[in-house]
DNA sequence: TATATCTGTTCCCGCCTGGGGAACGTGTCT
DNA sequence: AGACACGTTCCCCAGGCGGGAACAGATATA
């Protein structure tokens, strides 16, 4: 379940990791009970009951029927969320802009724990299907999104991320160490736009743009289609255009905020 | 900070509901840290830090500059939340056509814990602002949304919301009491669509039509605007008519999923 | 109708965990 | 240097929490 590179450990609640355990099983499945949570998560059905009463007292949860799902009240912290995060409108405006514009799957992405975070997602007419989806995290050594975004994070920043990375080779283009991350962030930033190349999955390549707040990055919005459509010439012209106008409206109107 | 009739309380668990505390106060104040959060909730400094590690190694919140903020995960549970809900998409696009065709705000709400909870919020370009935002709830008598869900519950739902309600009155026109609400869930059911008449907020009218599946029903759909541009006729007629086809487009598309 | 077997709930006990105080380390203002 | 923020760590001890078992309904099986 965890097999990621641990965090500092220094002291951790028990009662809490309990309360997310549940947290975590109702988003996998909704609308179970006490005695399945309390087989699945290995705790006594009683002490599932008091955690399931404390998350119900709090909305985090519904009782539904017989069981129990997570609660609408995500739905108000994860537009505060998105607040926090900057200006979103304009992101979802322009990402959504130019999806219909292209037709393909167009995607806003920021890093959070040396990780690309999803946090707006639009798709055109006839875009591929593709498992990420809003707020799950992918790689940044593998997706073009990623790369863009290490590429332009302060010098002792990238260090760090790259040090804490695990080259898991996804296809056979993926990056698989340091030295050639390093030069494929050089390009990036010398060429202004970063490209996944079927890095990531098969069939799929993407080009993706920086948007910067100053000299800070926010985060980077990309475009991705099937390697048919997306040829060498489209990829490095058209497209690459696109995302590079559409980063620039972000720009733009966040500067003022 | 609850002065709503307290459920029933059962066994509580204490770290939990610390966590939550900070959870809630990061969502309403972002970047603050452990002492600023230990003063606010009235807890050492210690407790506070170990609940911000055990958070924090959950991606619940994120360490950004010399402070937290919540996580993009919640992106993904709040998305996670919404599918679980019905079919949110087709509810979304029916919200987004409605508020660009009208030009006012449109809304989609569903009933938990005996409140309205917005799942879906679209604005169209001279709509008003009001102070609903997606997943956070109003109360059941004041709303539209709220009388018209309310009216195609089971009959003992209804009693049960309706036992646990304390009516406040927020304008001239708000319902003060049970019979008068029966009456008009009546005709409510008689009519087919419910209205807030500035029962809510003062200057502000609403048409809401419900949306169910067989029996049952999943939530409602209403227009909101300013009682200028909303006057008796449009209320009853052309608005009436645009949320109650809205609805039955939702209704087609749900019943087979 | 009685029996069995699922649920969810309640009770109580004893261990251990989590909350608090205080000391420590570090950086940033005077 | 000093003073005062901040976050972090350490340790203690009480009481909270996890667990087992008993209880209460609801549904199924005979």
């Amino acid at each position: 379940m965890s097999p990621q590179p641990n965090k500092r450990p220094g002291r951790t609640i028990r009662s809490v990791q309990i309360a997310f355990n549940i947290i975590d099983l109702l988003q996998e499945e909704a609308g179970i009970g006490v005695t399945r949570i309390a087989d699945e998560l290995g705790h006594s059905k009683s002490t599932v009951h008091s955690h399931l009463r404390t998350l119900e007292e709090r909305r985090v949860i519904v009782r539904e029927g017989d069981g129990y799902r997570l609660g609408l009240r995500f739905l108000d912290v994860a537009s505060h969320v998105r607040d926090q995060i900057g200006n979103f409108d304009i992101v979802q405006k322009e990402v959504d802009s130019l999806a219909e514009e292209t037709g393909e799957i167009v995607q806003f992405g920021v890093e959070e724990y040396g990780k690309v975070s999803y946090l707006h997602k639009a798709q055109g007419e006839h875009a591929v299907e593709t498992l990420s989806r809003v707020g799950t995290q992918q790689p940044m050594y593998s997706t073009s999104l990623g790369k863009t975004i290490l590429a332009y994070l302060p010098p002792e920043r990238i260090e760090e991320i790259a040090a804490a990375m695990e080259y898991e080779p996804k296809t056979a283009n993926t990056i698989t160490g340091p030295e050639e991350l390093f030069e494929e962030l050089e390009a990036i930033r010398e060429r202004g736009y970063g490209i996944d190349d079927e890095e990531n999955i098969n069939g799929l390549r993407c080009v993706s743009a920086p948007v910067k707040n100053d000299e800070t990055i926010l985060g980077a919005i990309s475009i991705t289609g099937p390697s048919s459509r997306f040829t060498e010439d489209r990829l490095h012209g058209e497209l690459a255009d696109y995302v590079q106008s559409a980063a620039n409206v972000i720009e733009l109107n966040t500067k003022f905020s």
